[in-house]
DNA sequence: GGAATTTAGGAACGATCGTTCTTGACTGGT
DNA sequence: ACCAGTCAAGAACGATCGTTCCTAAATTCC
């Protein structure tokens, strides 16, 4: 069935996601994206068909490979504490989130099906939150005031790594989603 | 003392702040800006002296001129709820600090000045919240502990701008800033 | 009313953009 | 062995990128 491939799809696709999560859409021209993913500009046409085409390949393999690992994390946690603890852990590592944190900024915005997938991942991050928030809180039956704060957390989640990748020291980072963790865990909702 | 200037400096720099935040700086183009701002090519190099430069003194702009006194008003702010409640009118309605936030994402990992700016503007409203959090709890005085908060709060801030950039609903993010305005307000911290 | 000086208006620069085409190398099926 | 089909390699496309150059228009100073 022809000459067999030089490449592998899926290491490609996570190589695209370190270029774009470092430099942007924009940012990224396809000449880059063939001198780091070592696939030829002919056969990343052919696969993924456009730049764009590979940028979305490469957002949905993030979340779903990379940040999805980190909800169930999150979602598998003690408390709000530990929860905090582990996205802000994975986020500092590599692979972290940083594709997402960019695409929600300039891709969403103009693209829908971006939106879509950033929107989808954001809402099971706050689902996360919110169980260990439950869990934390047996008390709180007010799903809604629940729903507000976990979306606040995940908002606090994505502030704080746009901080990390501004300039602010990992020990900035870190101590705030402590203190936030704990006042949010000393008192009931 | 040759011919006089057919645009307002001034004029100029808030228009390209409008285009900057809504495309990004790899996302505009000098002819975007030509066209947007109503000032010709020459006139923009021998003003700006590059593009880079443009943004630069948008940046700078924004910040002294749209950021700094939706600082002063969280300052000014009788508590957290009505801080929150500042800062997400403003970032609702125009113009926000959009240029700010993609600047923190795209432009500072790479620009140090940009960088510093932002870790600047940042920095006050971490103290501007500081300041509203300390009147409201005045047994407090660890003031390491309020310093990671506001940068929590912050942080919460700007993920929550994020989160409605990328299409979350206003009465969403209204209703996660006056939840967790409610969290750090009843009870001490 | 020139001379000097500054801006406006565009054409034009080389470089790079995303994309396509051409050619040849390599494979499985018959 | 040969044909059909897939991939690699790279040249090449028109368009657009950021920037510069040249000329004409408009102002102040003498």
């Amino acid at each position: 069935m022809g000459r067999p491939r030089g490449f592998d799809e899926d290491q490609a696709v996570q190589a695209a996601i370190g270029v774009f999560a470092e430099r942007g859409y924009d940012g990224t021209s396809v000449d880059d994206l063939v001198a780091s993913l070592g696939v030829h500009r002919n056969s990343l046409y052919k696969t993924f068909g456009s730049k764009g085409g590979l940028y979305t390949r490469a957002l949905r393999w993030h979340v779903e490979h990379q940040v999805r690992p980190l909800v169930a994390a999150v979602a598998a946690a003690g408390d709000i504490a530990e929860a905090m603890r582990r996205v802000l852990a994975a986020d500092a590592a590599e692979p972290g989130f940083d594709l997402l944190l960019r695409a929600a900024v300039e891709r969403a915005p103009v693209d829908p099906e971006i939106a879509e997938m950033v929107n989808g991942c954001l809402g099971e991050l706050d689902e996360a939150l919110g169980h260990v928030l439950i869990a934390e809180q047996p008390g709180a039956e007010k799903a809604a005031r629940v729903a507000a704060l976990t979306t606040a957390l995940t908002a606090t989640v994505l502030g704080l790594r746009l901080r990390a990748r501004a300039g602010a020291s990992d020990t900035q980072t870190t101590e705030a989603g402590g203190a936030v963790a704990h006042q949010f865990s000393r008192h009931e909702i």
